[in-house]
DNA sequence: AAGTAAGACAACCGCAGCCCC
DNA sequence: TGGGGCTGCGGTTGTCTTACT
């Protein structure tokens, strides 16, 4: 016979886990419009939900809210991922803060289930310099190839801010850098395309050159890259030395070719 | 058609930071 | 000032679905 449970035990029975019902989604939905959220386990014990104010307040945000977008990320998002988790690492809800509608949660399962997957194919540590390179010189370009492609089929695609207009790769890219390169971009966007832009970003990810303190990405890799203090004249100049690289190492290229780095196995 | 493996994503857990008493 | 409660974050696990054999 099953001995009579102690308190904790009991109160154990009394919580729900595991997957969330209708009627229960119907219940957090129907008391935070009358009430609000927040104050979590009080909310749940008023609601009469039968969960734990933390299990509430992660069904409210990753699932209910009503602005949470549903389905595949686009390109440009991947984009924004990607080149958010180069600059910040595992900082899921930061990342999320600049992808309106997406949650870190579903951020973070994304990053676990394409990106992770791709470098284990790849025999890579996905934390690791030469992941970190490849994601930057090869799988990056090619969404924005991706992106290219979509805007040139279809003129909807257009981004319009402040009476300025910018490319389908620009505009997100631009809605998610940090103040310091917010005016960067202020004073640049005009005298970039958006290929020697992302060009020039692609260039702080290779190997500084040894011995030669006038390249470019030696002094990229002395700066601070979460702060990302590099002004005007430095990234144009950056961005020159890139594409001049780029013509002189056809294996670039080259390697954009192969199938090894078609975004198939990453989206 | 059934069984199994892999993928996708929802949910849980532990911890840290903050606030209030 | 330290203890308790609440909240948010990141890592991990569980479950459901889909693809494959």
């Amino acid at each position: 016979m099953k001995p009579f449970p102690n308190k904790d035990e009991l109160e154990d029975e009394q919580v729900r886990r595991g997957p969330w019902t209708l009627e229960e989604d119907n219940l957090l939905i129907h008391y935070i419009t009358c009430h609000g959220e927040g104050r979590w386990n009080f909310l749940a014990k008023s609601a009469g939900l039968k969960r734990t104010g933390k299990s509430c307040r992660l069904r409210w945000l990753n699932y209910l809210k009503p602005d949470i977008k549903r389905g595949n990320l686009t390109p440009q998002e991947q984009l924004i991922i990607l080149e958010l988790h180069s600059r910040w690492g595992n900082r899921w809800s930061k990342i999320a803060q600049h992808l309106p509608g997406r949650t870190d949660n579903e951020i973070k399962n994304y990053w676990r289930t394409r990106v992770q997957k791709q470098a284990k194919q790849l025999n890579m540590e996905s934390d690791s310099q030469s992941f970190f390179d490849a994601i930057r010189c090869f799988y990056m370009p090619r969404l924005v190839q991706k992106i290219e492609q979509n805007s040139s089929s279809s003129t909807s695609m257009g981004y319009q801010e402040s009476g300025s207009s910018f490319t389908p790769i620009e505009a997100p890219l631009r809605s998610a850098l940090t103040p310091v390169d917010e005016s960067f971009r202020e004073n640049s966007s005009s005298s970039l395309s958006p290929k020697s832009f992302y060009s020039s970003e692609c260039s702080k990810a290779l190997n500084p050159v040894e011995g030669n303190p006038s390249n470019p990405l030696n002094f990229y890799n002395s700066k601070d890259v979460e702060n990302s203090n590099y002004d005007v004249e430095e990234f144009a100049y950056m961005s020159q030395w890139f594409d001049a690289y780029v013509a002189d190492n056809s294996w670039i290229n080259n390697d954009l070719a192969d199938d090894t780095w078609t975004l198939g196995g990453l989206w």
